[in-house]
DNA sequence: AGCTCAACCTGGCTGC
DNA sequence: TGCAGCCAGGTTGAGC
């Protein structure tokens, strides 16, 4: 799926399109996603305005009149704003009309969510699988030496490998399968480190380094994703080279060594092992 | 509480 | 060419 990147580029893509527009239509096509989209839906949006578009972790929030809808991209999600006329294809799941235009979720293997909050139920913070996100890579919190903070504080204590520490978004959440192995590259940190034994230094490294990993990839709007197209269809543009993700028994772009593929929590991690030391 | 692993689902690629 | 097997961006929930 698309990590927080491309779920990033999305919403800066979608907002401009969709901010104070009002809800025609909306039609599940297929609800059997990870959760079942809730029927009601169809039924209280029409009518209702976008508030806001804001981004928690890898979830989309459009705050409705009453309520908010979350989105989630799953593995292989996207949302595109196309024409409301514009023939469905296979794989589209859920339609929101806004009368010209339509915000679709395509989303092949089903990974993917949109679920529902009223604002009688609170604060969209209070959403069960909000809670227990990490906290925001690109928040105050996580500026500058507090970002080692968070992370040296987290995982003392945890015999998990950094690289499922990190994943795992408890601490800090964005960061996917191939930006986790981007980001211990840069760090120079082993996968297979526990995380309970990351130096601070090595914490510093790390927080800076999940910073720059994932803005750089905003910035060059999209990604290094295989399947990835942002809201107006087109491709990441490759700009984001990979040091170590899918570069098994390549030469690591530093020091020549091949890049090694390991299997931790079942996924793959690709790093070096001259460069990326314990 | 923390850890491991199966499960959800479809399509694309590899190798025989 | 056909087909079996494996792999893929995420995340929950069961079981220990």
């Amino acid at each position: 799926m698309p990590e927080l990147p491309e779920v990033e580029v999305t919403r800066l893509g979608i907002s401009p399109h969709l901010m104070g527009q009002t809800l025609s239509a909306v039609n599940v096509i297929d609800g059997r996603l990870r959760w079942p989209v809730p029927n009601l839906l169809e039924k209280i949006l029409p009518g209702q305005k976008v508030r806001s578009i804001e981004r928690r972790g890898k979830y989309l929030l459009l705050e409705m009149d009453t309520g908010y809808l979350l989105l989630h991209l799953g593995m292989t999600g996207t949302l595109r704003v196309l024409p409301s006329g514009d023939p469905l294809k296979v794989h589209d799941r859920v339609t929101f009309d806004f009368g010209k235009i339509s915000l679709r979720l395509h989303d092949p293997r089903k990974f993917g969510a949109v679920l529902w909050h009223p604002k009688s139920k609170g604060p969209i913070e209070h959403q069960v699988l909000l809670q227990k996100l990490g906290v925001e890579p690109f928040s105050e919190e996580f500026s500058g030496d507090l970002g080692a903070e968070v992370l040296y504080r987290h995982s003392r204590g945890r015999s998990i490998s950094v690289k499922q520490f990190l994943l795992a978004g408890q601490a800090v959440v964005g960061v996917g399968n191939i930006y986790c192995s981007e980001s211990l590259f840069l760090a120079a940190i082993h996968p297979a480190k526990a995380a309970g034994k990351l130096t601070k230094p090595q914490c510093a490294r790390l927080a800076h380094a999940v910073r720059f990993i994932l803005q750089k990839a905003i910035d060059t709007g999209g990604s290094s994703l295989k399947d990835f197209v942002n809201s107006e269809g087109d491709p990441g543009h490759f700009m984001v080279q990979s040091k170590a993700y899918d570069r098994k028994d390549l030469p690591c772009k530093e020091c020549k060594t091949p890049i090694k593929k390991i299997v931790q929590g079942q996924r793959s991690t690709y790093f070096c092992p001259q460069c990326q030391k314990r």
